[in-house]
DNA sequence: TGTACATCAGTGAACGCGCGTTCACTGATGTAC
DNA sequence: TGTACATCAGTGAACGCGCGTTCACTGATGTAC
């Protein structure tokens, strides 16, 4: 009898779901260059050399790591757009009929519009949050690279995940991008207009990042999006890694501000909430 | 006779040298973790126990590392920010003559002004430059902490220095960069306007920073400064540590355009070299 | 100028550690007839 | 339903490695009188 149709197979998800766990366990306390094989195999109450009937070495295991990293930061931030309400003040206070996700018909277009600022927020909430929770695996991400240990490129469609996020944010945002008075008090608002323009060649390379997460960016938006996406992950770096202290005595009052000076840079129309 | 008044003395300065230079070549091969003191010494022709006579452990000469390589990173920008030629296109090229010291007078304030934008192009040039010239050393000081090892206090003071030259930077600027109109083309700039004001206690604790480091500054400068600091080394480490393949194909324009896009947030004013 | 002693630099062996990976093996699970 | 064989999971010992650090030591350099 085939019977259950894999009490091996099945034992092999498990006990690959349990070794992972354990390894990420293990990062977790001392970081990705302190990963043992032996460690994870000890602690999991088995010979060392079982391991390598689920991973053939450890650079696969950290491999497999890095990916989840990635998928589970990106989930977090996926989820964070998709839950954040559009704060318009409307009574709209639904939360749950409007979060559902993102790229989703929200209302009007200018009720989308104004969503986009808060899903911003949102965004960049979920980078930080996840960064101080999970900060050996953010190491393992965006810090240096492991020595000895190059990860292989197909990683790179799901580390593209979560700037893929953040452009997908500025698209909801639509045409009030470009042409609309920012947050300012000044009476326009040169960001978003052709001020900055990226020259045709660094355009052209834009229009292809455009093309691929976000068709109606004009380029000069998508270079404005580059921009604050390094900034967003320079910050959170900085903070996990201890360079902000030099500077920032609260890390909180810092993030929040600059989080939202960006999304003033990149011309997120402002909620009307002012009129609370 | 005590002669030469220590041979013994010059000879041990000699070695702390060398054994740091051994040590940081070592460092650019192979990265932080895989320091040993034994490689050192082995490559220095000596015993391994000999270097406890120059450093009490293996975490005392990385600490050395951190302090020479923040320091190196630190003076070159400062050089660059030193040499950079305000872009005035007063036919003054005299580049010796104006070359000397950010914070020495440069003509009349009007032409410090202008020379602000290009010195804060120098700045970040010099920091992508060092980064891709010393990666490991990059990464000893900007990448995830090394495992096991915290750097001591005393260091803060020489990391603090990078920071310092930046807001050095915008501090000749001087008031030009509140009221003045920015580079784009509409008639107002709301960057540098009341627009994004800091609440009461991140202003207060940016506050304490510009009596630090740049008097003037209002602490609305300030912030804006801490979000290209951390834009602009975000950025770098996102190119050295290869996240950024993921969404630009070519980093130099990515770059350069980056920091336009910064020195314009940050309210630099244009130098008037579109007449040429 | 010379002698006696203290300080320091450098040696080489050793301790104790943990690691990644390989290999021949045992026993259980699956499969084909 | 039962038997014969193939596949797979897991074991435990071993290989070979390099590391940081300690320690008793030798010989040279400095110092005080």
């Amino acid at each position: 009898m085939a019977a259950i149709r894999g009490v091996r197979a099945r034992a092999r998800e498990e006990l690959t779901r349990e070794i992972k766990r354990e390894a990420r366990r293990q990062l977790a306390l001392t970081g990705a260059q302190q990963l043992s094989l032996r460690a994870v195999a000890r602690e999991l109450g088995m010979a060392s050399s079982a391991l390598y009937r689920y991973f053939p070495s450890r650079d696969d295991l950290l491999t497999a790591l890095v990916v989840d990293a990635y998928t589970d930061l990106a989930e977090a931030v996926e989820r964070a757009v998709a839950a954040a309400v559009p704060a318009a003040d409307a009574g709209a206070r639904s939360e749950q009929a409007l979060g559902t996700r993102a790229d989703q018909a929200l209302g009007t277009r200018a009720d989308q519009a104004l969503g986009a600022r808060p899903r911003w927020r949102a965004a960049c909430l979920a980078v930080r949050r996840w960064g101080r929770a999970n900060p050996h695996e953010y190491a393992l991400i965006y810090g240096a690279p492991v020595p000895g240990f190059t990860a292989p490129a197909r990683i790179a469609p799901v580390a593209a995940r979560i700037p893929a996020a953040l452009l997908g944010v500025l698209r909801t945002a639509g045409g009030r991008l470009e042409a609309g008075p920012g947050p300012g008090p000044g009476p326009g608002q040169s960001q978003a207009g052709p001020g900055r323009r990226p020259g045709p060649q660094y355009a052209a390379q834009l229009g292809r990042l455009a093309a691929q997460y976000a068709p109606e960016l004009p380029p000069a938006a998508v270079a404005r999006v580059l921009v604050a996406w390094t900034q967003l992950f320079g910050m959170v770096g900085f903070e996990l890694f201890g360079q902000l202290a030099v500077a920032a005595q609260s890390d909180e009052e810092f993030f929040v501000h600059s989080v939202e000076q960006m999304a003033d840079f990149l011309g997120l129309p402002q909620a009307r909430e002012s009129a609370a």
